[in-house]
DNA sequence: ATCGGTAACGTAATCGATTTCGGAACCCCA
DNA sequence: TGGGGTTCCGAAATCGATTACGTTACCGAT
């Protein structure tokens, strides 16, 4: 079965396409009897419109990239959603793409995009990302750009990202807040500017409760995985004064803490408190459960996509670009490998 | 900055746009003084094919449409993943859409997509579904349709699932080989064929190893989460003879009866081994690490996308459409939570 | 001088829908 | 009877790129 298209319905009837295209727009000057045929013709041939004609006429195609490093990922499922959500409801439709936390393949994907045809682009950068001109020549052709989670601050585009700074800083203020006083912070690499936040606000916090940084109680990942947290949990064990509380980079950074932790002997929250950074949904379902700091993937996508999609009407309207930084708070969910025994 | 088209260019070199489409598609009936100032025409107004148009005259898109049920479930992100895989290296894009397991949605979501412009549709059926036309509708206007996990036998059309029977087979052969004779199956709701085929698996493996089916050993769920395994749980326990092992639906079922077993007490593998299905990687963490049949989400991606390619170069090939049905198999992840303790 | 051949490019239709600019037909009223 | 105003619709341009079909000019051959 053929779709039939305005002609065809032309034909039909003996009228042009101007008048069926009028006709089932409702335009005015179509009287409503040829509307009527018009309707009827449509629906007996099976009319839909032909949506790269309509495309290239209106020049809008009513879709929107997505570029993350990598789908497989529980926070950019979240953050997907949240964008699929918005736009679903504004009938528009994104396109995925992720760069496997390369910059040539974001370079690549990017381009593709473009080529494809779309109305505008989230962008989650990838680790490896330094320079940012493959977004500026996107803009240069007028196409809006919105950036989340990992950002550039040389990029004048909008952007969401999570409060890091405030829910490192939450996270070892509870901490301290039970009473410890000697906290350890098992840090991210020192390029997503993410991680490093996190490590800002675990230093702001110590300082805003007047304690001292202890550079012994600091360790720096690389591959950020279980068994680099099992590591340096062994490292922090050994020291003559370990330390009582633990505020690790991210969720598996902390579970392998407690794995090593509870392996050498040692309970947790008991023998050390552990709160992690991302909470992961098998926070809740390990033992003891472990805290965390979860960021809002879901809302993420929903500013994300609001702010894109203001670009994009703006752009229509040819009004000015307006571009927004917005950040959302992170909040602590204290379960128990955090929660501190009364003490005796 | 605007993007120049073809006029541009030969308004700028004073020949028509065929030449210049011409040249810069390297036609043999162009000479070569024209194709070098073309190309480097081209290059100097930043010129690039208007997406739209090429899909106008072209017939095609170069785009596949996706529906899953929920994108936030670790078993399609990894489908998911698969898919952008196989897709981008032929220079397709895909365009998610989520189903929210609502049938209403499912039908609104697979129209929008032929509506907006697709080659083709990968789709997960949600668990609402129960008629297929509106898919049948698709393959009318020959928009090819391959079904993954979730499959309709009554839809003419290539599928891609896991083989739910063998994988819960192996799970309970595992179970029964290693001398366990009371083995229980908490089983999902009725509908969704692929648990349905767990439950068979579980009867065909007691058959084939001679045990009876004991109808108190079952159980079934409505909402398939944690706590629902977790009620069970203390039922099968409860029984004068309770069972010796433990074969659940899902991972979260599965580890819900843990956390009751551990809470009353029961040893987990010692005093009753359980064996989940679908092996999130929170698996391997949990204590004692769960084990699990994991599906093989990434290939079903890969799988069902070659079969969407084939059947999309088919169509255009004027060729009638071979459908194929794909089932792969599932492997059990034998881990602590079902190793029978050396028996004494 | 004429013909056939070929290299190199132009003309125009096409994909399907939208929209601007008219234009015919009709009515009303002076 | 003729000017002005509606009503309703057609003609044609437009969005860019592609391509079947011509056409021109120039070559060597007869």
């Amino acid at each position: 079965m053929k779709r039939a298209t305005l002609r065809d319905i032309a034909q039909a009837l003996g009228v042009t396409v101007a008048t069926v295209s009028r006709a089932l727009k409702n335009y005015p000057d179509i009287s409503t009897a040829t509307k009527q045929t018009v309707l009827a013709a449509a629906e007996r041939l099976h009319y839909a419109p032909h949506p790269m004609a309509v495309k290239l006429r209106q020049q809008a195609y009513k879709v929107v990239g997505v570029v993350v490093p990598d789908i497989v990922h529980p926070f950019f499922s979240d953050v997907i959603s949240g964008i699929v959500d918005v736009m679903e409801a504004l009938g528009y439709h994104i396109i995925l793409s992720q760069s496997n936390e390369s910059y040539e393949k974001e370079i690549r994907v990017t381009q593709m995009l473009q080529a494809t045809g779309v109305d505008g682009l989230l962008v989650c950068l990838s680790n490896e990302t330094v320079s940012i001109d493959h977004l500026r020549a996107l803009q240069e052709y007028d196409l809006p750009v919105v950036l989340f989670d990992k950002i550039s601050p040389s990029l004048d585009a909008s952007s969401v990202v999570t409060n890091d700074f405030q829910g490192a800083y939450d996270a070892v203020a509870h901490l301290l807040d039970q009473g410890y006083t000697r906290v350890a912070h098992i840090k991210g690499p020192p390029h997503p500017e993410n991680t490093r936040q996190r490590f800002l606000g675990y230093q702001a916090a110590l300082a805003a409760y007047g304690l001292p940084f202890r550079p012994e109680y600091v360790a720096e990942c690389h591959t950020v995985t279980h068994d680099e947290g099992a590591a340096f949990a062994r490292r922090f064990m050994a020291l003559t004064e370990p330390p009582q509380a633990l505020f690790a980079v991210s969720d598996s950074v902390a579970i392998g803490t407690i794995t090593a932790l509870k392996e050498a002997g040692w309970r947790v929250p008991q023998d050390m408190a552990v709160i992690g950074f991302s909470d992961w949904s098998v926070c809740q379902m390990l033992e003891p459960s472990v805290s965390s700091v979860s960021q809002p993937g879901y809302d993420i996508g929903r500013r994300a996509s609001e702010l894109l999609l203001r670009e994009i009407r703006q752009l229509r309207e040819e009004l000015p670009p307006e571009h927004s930084r917005v950040v959302l708070d992170a909040t602590v969910q204290v379960r128990q490998s955090s929660q501190r025994p009364t003490v005796g």
